[in-house]
DNA sequence: CAATCGTGGAG
DNA sequence: TCTCCAAGATT
């Protein structure tokens, strides 16, 4: 057995984690909504939102039921929607095509939309106990270190040999332990800022901490300046206190969500103010709210939000599926972008 | 391969 | 305030 696996299964034993929500049961269905939410995103933002979620779709095949804006309103907040969207279309998969269950062969379970290798092999070693590995950034920052791997291990040449590390350390027996352990031990342990060498049960054949490198590995990947754009959002109320919201389609961010209608500049703005308010609505009235700011992981968005109260909204939605007058005490039903959540929930 | 796709927390 | 980044996948 390899020496690494030997020493994690034994320090997993005594200081790793073993109260997470998806640990109890260890389901398929629950280890895979649980790798989904955790991708890009750390544990403690992950669990309520976990618990939420099974709470309301506690079965595959109730997810594959579930209406899409549900299943979107229950991922509001977490970022990376495509996620949500994924989860959802291979539920829908799983039901039509595997008997309403994750298959079980790799190939299958990759070809899955969300599904990527590393999230496979996670899946199969954790729920089935299957001998497959894992690369997330845990695993990539431990192999970094271990073996003293130079270079970003994002970049490909990188990526491919610490692939091969990492089936090479996969030990016999014990495969949904070991793949829990690794992560724990990243995530805990040999963290990105101030790893606990000291405690450390690998530090007598790491190479990092054998010739001095843990602060340099692994190697950051290389930066570039974040763009910055900037965005006008409608608010308008009725008489009755609705929000005027559009589901955003196509390409962009937060593809799927409700969010409030958007234009460029104020030529925009007013065309759009008398489309969905009639012709009687008064741009001029409009009442600027503070200015915020967003950012993304990809670029710096400039928010200016502007509020109208509109008496006559009959010439705004009808037949159009991706606009709708939405009360405010039902906002939580639909899911809205972070900052317009935050923004509406805000509002005097 | 580089770009896209969110959000909140830590240093 | 600013940078980095956390259980990646898709195009």
């Amino acid at each position: 057995m390899s020496a690494l696996a030997d020493h994690l299964l034994a320090w997993f034993d005594r200081d790793g984690r073993h109260d997470l929500p998806w640990q109890h049961p260890r389901t398929p269905y629950r280890v895979w909504l649980s790798e989904i939410m955790l991708q890009q995103t750390q544990v403690q933002t992950v669990i309520p939102y976990f618990t939420r979620f099974l709470d309301a779709l506690p079965t595959l095949p109730d997810l594959a039921a579930a209406d899409s804006d549900r299943v979107l309103a229950l991922w509001a907040g977490l970022g990376y929607y495509a996620r949500a969207r994924n989860l959802h279309k291979a539920a829908q998969v799983c039901v039509e095509r595997h008997g309403g269950d994750l298959p079980t062969d790799f190939d299958a379970l990759a070809a899955l939309p969300g599904i990527g290798r590393s999230t496979a092999g996670a899946i199969l070693a954790q729920a089935h106990g299957l001998r497959f590995p894992i690369l997330d950034g845990n695993v990539k920052r431990t192999l970094a270190r271990y073996h003293g791997i130079a270079g970003w291990p994002g970049s490909a040449p990188v990526e491919k040999q610490l692939w091969t590390l990492s089936e090479s350390h996969l030990p016999q027996t014990r495969l949904a332990d070991y793949t829990q352990a690794i992560m724990d031990f990243g995530a805990t342990l040999c963290t990105r800022h101030d790893p606990a060498c000291v405690l450390c049960p690998l530090q007598d054949d790491c190479v990092a901490r054998r010739e001095g490198r843990v602060a340099q590995l692994p190697e950051a990947k290389p930066g570039k300046p974040l763009p910055e754009r900037r965005t006008l959002m409608l608010l308008l109320h009725d008489a009755d206190d609705r929000i005027l919201l559009a589901r955003r389609t196509g390409k962009g961010v937060w593809n799927g969500l409700w969010s409030l209608p958007e234009a460029g500049d104020h030529d925009e703005a007013r065309s759009l103010l008398a489309t969905h308010a009639g012709a009687g609505a008064d741009f001029d009235a409009a009442e600027p709210l503070p200015v915020f700011e967003h950012v993304f992981s990809h670029y710096r968005l400039h928010i200016e939000p502007l509020r109208w109260r509109v008496a006559d909204t009959r010439t705004a939605t009808g037949d159009n599926a991706d606009l709708r007058w939405q009360p405010r005490e039902r906002l939580h039903e639909l899911g809205l972008p972070a900052p317009v959540k935050k923004l509406l929930e805000g509002l005097p």
